[in-house]
DNA sequence: GGCATGTGTATTTTT
DNA sequence: TACACATGCC
């Protein structure tokens, strides 16, 4: 046997070695399920499977690498290297790049992300005239909310909207004109977004030739964290193994945290009905936590409404209960937090091995900017992400634009950037350039599916932009000759196209074109021109243009980190991230933020029993990536943002997540207080009051007995 | 039609 | 707080 298989208890080499037809692997939270992945990716390659002919579909990029460089490392093989590993996003797109023309897509479709879509939506509600007749029409990120959870569920318009959009439901007609309109569009636009790398794969491979072609291209389909996978995602692998039993899913339905992303537990649960003949492995020792942290995240969960049945176990011997830390208010936790992450430190647990998580983005906003006042570096994940600045959405369409002149939403961003062009000029030059139609709402080019013949270039469409008001004409021209410049097409008219210029170069012409913008329309531009510069260094990793912008697009850098490219290795830093975000990691020391009610559940999600079940599963997911040392923080008050410094508050309740006193479970966890609230309960009546009290009572009533 | 200014408001999680 | 939308001036 190969000596990575010693390595592996007798659940998990069952699941690394399993021979042909379907698996379903239950893997709960810290069970070595990389590991047992890691290692069927090497024993399958062992076993003589082609590694290109391995489908390796995980839930971000860094998974996937991590996967493939454990396995490299467990064969003994650089081959790993061949494996098609990533998101099913990202897969999708490769495969459509490939094999799209077969339904309609030429190579240079160009992918949008959430915001594009949204600002699509919004052209859209403008030209239909719905924007102004409704007042209380939704707004365009719900539009986007609504169109994508309506695909990715697969559930009709008018029940979607009575579940989960009852305030829309009146829309109803005019919300599915959009939706269609949408539609419409984004396939004569030649433009993509998320959902639709996820539709276009299974109509790929619902595809007479092609579909049987992809299918057959992989021996072995493996997939992880499929509790957040999603109907349509349960398809295309139906659809993938026509003839090829071979797949293997791994999750963990205590985990499934996606369902705002239309993913659902059903797909694990029912995978033995959906797959016949699948075999069932369960991984349930955990190898991560002390036992205390264990057993506390199991009481957590023993109290769901729903629950399924799975008992981990581990056997790290010791450790310390899970730790509540009742705080004054958020600047007590943040100095809480502070204190003893830098114990912890002096106790030799490096900041690289400890991370704060929360369940909102913003939720850091204090401690980062504590962190920063004394110096302890961090790198944050989730939340709000650099290419969602406007500065750097602008870049992107311009490089969206030189790869796909038929983007208009690109166009559209990118003409209301010059002075004196609004939105009414920018759908003027649109027709001018032959992508429009006069007629509001309708899109020059073919969008019954043929597959549409090459367009202009970028340049060339420029040079049909007809009349140009006085105060955009030399900004104009600029733009022009940057576009040009960028294509290679600066010359005159006729002459052989030039070289086009690589990814970094391109960005760094742009920006030339770009510096007096920012300056002119945004404030801080010498933070943004240096956001953008970091833009052009990730783009030197990149040889080809279409590659960068995909991947920007499908896996935006999400840290801090991320875009200060590979720290020294002596560097020592702090993980801040969102419960969410922190899926699939693990750390020493875990410190858990806001464990208040209406953090932890959120106010968002106490609407049902199921969204409420969910919250439970996300605390949970933060719990268990403790293992050692795991630390709650609950801020007595909070503050309400109103005009002028009142310092009125509320008090919040501890999560409700957390069992208290009454119930046994509550001995599992640990009570300490910061010293503000130390001070309070000194400060406040004493004992013996009470006593008191009552004794007078005692003393008029037997009076008035007597 | 463009743009600056003012007012109101809603506020999670991510490919 | 930051963003969407309305108003009023050039």
């Amino acid at each position: 046997m190969a000596a990575y298989l010693d390595e592996l208890n007798p659940d998990q080499r069952q699941a690394a070695a399993h021979a042909d037809g379907p698996v379903l692997v239950i893997a709960g939270a810290g069970t070595g399920k990389t590991k047992t992945l890691a290692c069927r990716v090497a024993y399958l390659i062992d076993k003589g499977t082609p590694p290109d002919r391995i489908l390796l579909l995980t839930f971000t990029r860094r998974a996937a690498a991590e996967m493939l460089t454990r396995a490299a490392r467990s064969a003994g093989t650089s081959a790993t290297g061949k494996v098609w590993g990533g998101t099913f996003h990202a897969i999708a797109n490769r495969l459509l790049r490939t094999y799209g023309r077969a339904i309609g897509l030429v190579p240079e479709f160009t992918v949008i992300d959430q915001a594009d879509a949204a600002d699509l939506m919004n052209l859209i509600r403008n030209d239909l005239g719905l924007a102004k007749t409704n007042r209380r029409f939704p707004r365009k990120s719900t539009l986007v909310a609504i169109y994508s959870r309506l695909v990715n569920a697969r559930i009709k318009l008018s029940a979607l909207l009575e579940q989960h959009y009852p305030w829309c439901h009146d829309e109803r007609d005019g919300i599915k004109q959009i939706i269609e309109a949408y539609t419409q569009r984004k396939r004569a636009q030649q433009v993509l977004d998320y959902d639709d790398l996820l539709l276009y794969w299974r109509a790929l491979l619902a595809a007479p030739v092609v579909g049987d072609q992809i299918a057959d291209r992989f021996a072995h389909i493996l997939v992880d964290e499929y509790q957040d996978t999603n109907i349509i995602q349960a398809e295309i692998l139906q659809q993938m193994r026509c003839g090829n039993p071979n797949l293997m899913v791994v999750g963990d339905d205590a985990q499934s945290i996606y369902s705002f992303r239309a993913a659902t537990v059903r797909n694990i649960l029912d995978f033995p009905a959906q797959f016949p003949g699948a075999s069932i492995v369960k991984l349930q020792q955990n190898y991560r936590s002390v036992q205390p942290i264990l057993a506390a995240s199991n009481a957590v969960m023993a109290q769901a409404v729903e629950r399924y049945t799975k008992d981990l176990f581990t056997q790290r011997p010791g450790g310390q209960k899970p730790t509540v830390i009742t705080c004054f208010d958020e600047a007590e936790q943040t100095t809480e937090v502070c204190t003893r992450i830098l114990e912890q430190r002096e106790a030799g647990i490096a900041l690289r091995r400890q991370a704060v998580l929360f369940r909102a983005g913003h939720h850091s906003d204090m401690l980062e900017v504590e962190l920063t006042r004394r110096n302890i570096p961090f790198v944050k994940y989730g939340g709000l992400k650099f290419v969602e600045a406007a500065h750097v959405k602008d870049m992107l369409a311009l490089l969206r634009l030189l790869e796909n002149p038929r983007d208009q939403i690109g166009w559209f961003r990118v003409l209301q950037l010059l002075p004196g062009i609004g939105p009414a000029s920018a759908a003027r030059f649109l027709v001018a350039m032959g992508l429009r139609d006069p007629a509001p709402g309708q899109d020059a080019l073919p969008s019954d599916g043929a597959v549409p013949v090459s367009a202009p270039s970028a340049a060339a469409l420029l040079a049909r932009a007809g009349d140009i008001p006085p105060a955009a004409r030399d900004p104009f021209a600029a733009l022009r000759q940057a576009v040009g410049d960028c294509l290679g097409e600066s010359g005159l008219a006729g002459g052989g196209p030039q070289e086009s210029l690589s990814p970094a170069s391109t960005i760094e012409r742009l920006r030339r074109f770009y510096d007096p913008i920012v300056h002119r329309l945004y404030e801080n531009p010498v933070v943004r021109l240096r956001d953008l510069e970091q833009l052009e260094q990730i783009a030197t990793r990149y040889k080809s243009r279409s590659q960068f912008i995909t991947d920007i697009t499908l896996d935006p850098p999400s840290s801090t980190q991320d875009l200060a490219g590979p720290p020294l290795l002596d560097e020592d830093w702090l993980t801040l991230s969102t419960i969410h975000s922190a899926k699939g990691m693990e750390w020493d020391a875990v410190h858990i933020l806001h464990a208040a009610d209406g953090m932890i559940p959120s106010d968002m999600a106490t609407g049902s029993q199921p969204e409420i079940d969910e919250e439970r599963r996300l605390l949970y997911v933060a719990m268990t990536r403790a293992k050692d040392f795991l630390y709650f923080y609950f801020p007595l008050r909070y503050y309400h943002r109103s005009r002028g410094q009142t310092d009125r508050h509320s008090y919040a309740q501890l999560t409700r997540f957390i069992p208290s006193p009454p119930s046994p479970a509550a001995a599992l966890f640990e009570r300490q207080s910061g010293p503000q609230v130390r001070a309070d309960e000194a400060a406040a009546a004493p004992d013996c009051a009470a006593p008191t009290a009552a004794k007078a009572v005692d003393d008029l009533l037997k009076d008035l007995l007597a």
